[in-house]
DNA sequence: ATAACAATTGAACATTTGCTCAACTATTAT
DNA sequence: ATAATAGTTGAGCAAATGTTCAATTGTTAT
């Protein structure tokens, strides 16, 4: 959480450097952020996420359709518990996990944008 | 690159996955998007992108910006090089980096929005 | 009670990742 | 030519990450 502050040169433009660190929000906010993209940066976190945005869906479900054992699945579930991307609700033994809110669907939609640019 | 098939259950809701099936992109395009997304799950990356996103800017001083070595700035802008989200010009010496097009502030945008909820 | 199944969990392991360090290239100034 | 500075690069290393495996919890059916 500390900012290091060893670095090897001296400031070219000063005038660039000011106006940006002028600007720059808090350490905390890009921690968050970097923490939520981590949730996008994994091949099986992104799809289990690209598929609740089309519907809700239980965890053997998942598991099956994305090829994977359900503990590899319900691990994956968990952090995305616990970043508050998605929320769960049991019905009998069966568990199904649904996006948290839309805010998922609008960072697939820019990412998507960007890779078929 | 390639799925694996294991997994340790049968299918509960057949006609939920049979829906989300059909529309699945195909797992290129999955990739694609886990690779870019991997670019903002990174503190350093995040504020290298965050801070380019203001202002186009040098190697050095990015790296007394943001209290890191050159060599830790370059190898990350590296990678940015490569997944065409920022380019350089050279002027003299100096390398200046800038992001490659507009997504990028698109993509922060939904981020913030999110944490700021 | 017991069995069966959905889901979760923690430890172990292999892989990936980000930084450091030292060596190197390229450009400018003396 | 030589020195100084901006930037790049590759190897090495420590930390973080994702999956597997085995054990466990919770719920339903017999």
């Amino acid at each position: 959480m500390i900012d290091k502050v060893s670095y090897d040169c001296e400031v070219i433009h000063q005038d660039i450097v000011d106006k940006v660190s002028g600007l720059m929000p808090e350490s905390g906010e890009f921690y968050q952020l970097a923490t939520l993209y981590k949730m996008f940066a994994d091949y099986t976190r992104l799809k289990v996420l690209w598929t609740l945005s089309v519907n809700e869906m239980c965890v053997c479900d998942l598991a099956v359709l994305l090829g994977m054992t359900k503990s590899a699945i319900s691990h994956q579930l968990k952090s995305l518990r616990l970043t508050n991307l998605v929320r769960s609700r049991k019905e009998g033994k069966v568990v199904f996990y649904s996006l948290a809110d839309d805010h998922v669907r609008d960072i697939f939609e820019k990412g998507f944008e960007h890779i078929h640019e």
